[in-house]
DNA sequence: TATTTGCCTCTTATCGACAAAAACCAACTT
DNA sequence: AAGTTGGTTTTTGTCGATAAGAGGCAAATA
């Protein structure tokens, strides 16, 4: 059956909503409520229904707000309220981290359905959306196999990229003067200078900015296929944060320092200038991603054991 | 269940193996049967059950070939020979051809699950694969919409299809003078020299040879982002050519010469020229497929009927 | 010793069931 | 008339069950 995540997310956020109330306020109408959970109004009308039975707000047609902060802080627990599809993209990438299977290792639904606890549906659903993402091929009636986080696939990632990047940063130069992505580079150029000046300590926070300000370029020029491709980066990038901490301040500066060149030369509005920082940017990033990373060969051909022991989380 | 589609396209394959071999032959081992066939020996044993049964081939541990061409003629038909996922494909592109529905429609899972007479699990399935052609889009717990055969969709597929080829161009144009890819470079020109010759009756023939070519220019320089996203190409070329007969010799012509041009410039080694010819090409692909159909703009309004009718299948 | 075959186990493909969530409808309120 | 609510219908998300197919082991054969 349905797990009910969506309305234990919407309680939660409506418990937290109603915090901010003056009590005696009158609830907003079922529509209004669902509106602002972002779900249906059959959701908001259930989320209703137990906030009364946990007298939150009054009974009957009145629906005030009798603000009980102690029942107030009795939410429903964080790991309830995630989609069961998405619990499993976050089981799987930290299996694949963990286990560190090497390329070539098969992937066995059912095993993954016992270990996740989920039906082999879920897994086999969460395998196939994640199959464009090129780690695993599907060989019909024989399971999954895990290509690996080879040399190939980071040179391959990294080739795309390129080619992507340079191209919207051109498109990006070449838009006129009153669009609004200007002042959104002037404010994320403010946000670099601030981060740089104190690196020492917020280095973790790059992460975001990172993939904020490569959004931010290839928004100039939308393209579904690019957009998608960046759910890539993305994905990859993320777990790569946290799986590797390796120099990590000392590449985020650096990362930082280019991101600055990077938007001088797009404020130059000169083509040459803009590719070259583009470029010089990505060659970076990718020799520092690999560097960073115990990327292996093609062969499924094992490898030393300290070498292997190097890539589990700290 | 399981649907045995396999063993009955491999018990098929195996009567048409059969066929070419004298009769009193005595039957490969199992293991090899089952490679021959490319099914497990599983399936294979199955066939070899099958063969006997029908009185193919004689009982015992003998099993030679009987060889009575009456029953080797029973083949199972085509349709119980595809598996399932294949088949839900088919019929939704069918669907999508036909129906003609236009930009933001909802897709309904249960609806297309009694349609195509298949569970809704299977239908899922397919929609998440598709989605990465960026067709359609999945609005979590409210069904998926489909974007539409919008001029964005088309003018998106094609700028990153630019992008790739002149990559691959380029790359092809590196390749050492002892390649293999070359001898294929000018087989291919042959066949397209002896179809361009014969283009009245043959123009048909053509589709297969430019997804030939297209993946032939790719090959120079593997990388599975692009390979996949040739998958999208080849998809929507397929069906395009399928339901689109409008001048179709004459695009065919056009593009046929337009292969020949671009085999020169690669034989050149120049890079201009190549990149020039490339371009060229693809240039005009673009505005032959966007003139050649009915390509809608982005709202959900309407068009007149006559232009609805225009893409319906002949 | 290397295949081939018989038997057995494990995995995948596909279905149907069912609760949660969305969508619809009609009576009701202001 | 526009919006709100109660009740009903439809659709999606998730599960478990089961036949088809893959793969492994060991006895038999060559």
């Amino acid at each position: 059956m349905k797990t009910d995540t969506v309305f234990k997310r919407a309680y939660n956020d409506a418990l937290g909503f109603i915090a901010g109330l003056p009590e005696g306020e009158i609830l907003p109408s079922e529509n209004a409520l669902g509106r602002r959970l972002g779900v249906s109004r059959t959701t908001a009308r259930k989320v209703v229904l137990a906030l009364v039975a946990h007298g939150v707000i009054s009974q009957g047609s009145e629906r005030k707000i009798l603000r009980r902060p102690d029942v107030i802080e009795e939410r429903f627990p964080e790991s309830e309220t995630v989609p069961m599809s998405a619990q499993v993209e976050r089981q799987f990438m930290d299996w694949l981290l963990r286990d560190d299977p090497r390329p070539g290792t098969t992937i066995n639904e059912r095993e993954l359905a016992r270990r996740f606890g989920v039906a082999t549906t879920g897994i086999r659903e969460f395998l196939n959306r994640f199959q464009r993402f090129g780690l695993i091929d599907k060989r019909p009636n024989a399971g999954w196999v895990f290509r690996g986080f080879t040399t190939s696939f980071a040179l391959e990632l990294f080739e795309v990229r390129e080619m992507y990047e340079v191209r919207s940063a051109i498109a990006f130069a070449a838009l006129p003067e009153n669009s609004p992505l200007w002042r959104d580079v002037e404010a994320l150029r403010r946000e670099h200078e601030e981060l740089l000046g104190h690196v020492a300590e917020r280095y973790r926070e790059f992460s975001d900015l990172d993939s904020r300000f490569h959004l931010l370029i290839n928004s100039a020029a939308p393209n579904r296929f690019i957009d998608s491709f960046y759910d890539l980066i993305t994905l990859i990038f993320h777990y790569h944060y946290k799986w590797n901490k390796r120099d990590e301040r000392q590449r985020n500066e650096v990362a930082i320092k280019e991101h600055l060149t990077y938007m001088d030369a797009l404020r130059s509005r000169n083509r040459g200038i803009i590719e070259l920082a583009c470029r010089a940017h990505l060659t970076s990033a990718r020799e520092s991603f690999m560097r960073s990373t115990q990327f292996r060969g093609e062969t499924a051909a094992g490898r030393p054991k300290a070498e292997r022991a190097a890539k589990q989380i700290p």
